[in-house]
DNA sequence: CCGGCGAGGTAGACACTGTCTACGCGGCAT
DNA sequence: ATGCCGCGTAGACAGTGTCTACCTCGCCGG
């Protein structure tokens, strides 16, 4: 009745986000979750027939969590709807760079099962949570609130894309990514209230 | 004497880059390349050490193409500083989505020996285009100008990901990216001209 | 002229991957 | 007790990147 005594398909799972948490997105193949599950190389195959429907499920794990650290996001901050942006941003770059092998996992269409395991269904809740706030800030002469918020949420994932790539720095000359951060909130969303 | 009657390594660049263009970026296998330049699997070791080496010598080629494709429109486009602006957004926006698989190789800093092929300074010549726009339309209140530029370019950089990934359309209802193009630079360079 | 020598390509081995298949074991129901 | 079936094992296969030994030219010094 230990805590590991649950079912091998959670604890597949269970070792697989470990695994790209700790190793990188590369490292996660079936063989070494397996090994590390401490079952034959051929077991998961009852529950994940193939490769990417394994690594979809990792993803999925990725994606709750996310949406978990958001959620605690909103409920620790003020109610001020440019604030609660601003720290949902934050939340997403720093997930972003705490979780660099889970973050390239998650948006890796091609290693991913996007359409069965509807895992875009999965990102919807938190593009919600964006949009709502989005919607209580928005300028009459803004875009639509989608459009709008979708023109964010890309910049925010440029931005993370981009630092982790490594090329931001070089061309902003900036150390950090903060500059960028605020230059997109501002941007988008009009110069902060001060 | 024929075309192909060039140097190995240039074939098997070129190879290269054509098979990520017509079957992305999962099928440039050293092997595959190897077979297609009707040499053996290890005859590529000669002039590119590892597979990492072939796949950055084939990103650069990608980049190569982007800044070709990037100064011709600049040629080709009129004087306004706002104007070169789109077009410059649109190249970049076109370029990632008819050459998907290429695109993703560019990016893909785990599968890229960033570091020694001097693969981001390839990149700089585009952003220092970018960059030099951003800078003449900038507005006294703004962010500075490499901030500016860099965050732009995430947008860019974003929109062209998550619309890959195809998460954007579903969220934001929008069909096309081209509102998300638009909202992107009224964001950061303000409401058009007109 | 000729012998070596080195650049450049071949071919086989190795460890590793994902997938497929046949097999076995153990508990449960009939 | 017996058959069955869920669940895991184990071996095979093709494919991959990397390493290493070899081979085959053309060229160059003596």
């Amino acid at each position: 009745m230990d805590a590991d005594e649950t079912g091998l398909r959670a604890r597949l799972v269970a070792v697989g986000v470990d695994l790209v948490l700790s190793e990188g997105q590369s490292a996660v193949s079936l063989r070494e979750i397996a090994r590390r599950a401490g079952v034959s190389h051929g077991a998961p195959r009852r529950y994940f027939p193939t490769h990417v429907d394994l690594l979809s499920a990792i993803a999925r794990e990725g994606f709750a969590d996310l949406t978990a650290r958001v959620e605690q996001t909103m409920r620790d901050v003020g109610p001020d709807p440019r604030t609660r942006l601003t720290a949902l941003a934050r939340t997403y770059l720093d997930f972003a760079a705490a979780h660099r092998g889970m973050f390239e996992l998650m948006f890796r269409h091609d290693l991913l099962d996007s359409g069965r395991l509807r895992l875009r269904e999965t990102s919807l809740p938190l593009f919600a949570v964006l949009a709502d706030l989005v919607a209580q800030v928005r300028r009459p002469t803004d875009a639509p609130a989608a459009v709008l918020a979708g023109a964010l949420w890309a910049n925010l994932h440029g931005i993370a894309q981009l630092w982790a790539w490594g090329s931001l720095p070089l061309a902003t000359g900036a150390t950090d990514d903060d500059a960028l951060l605020r230059a997109a909130l501002d941007a988008h969303l009009g110069p902060p209230p001060t």
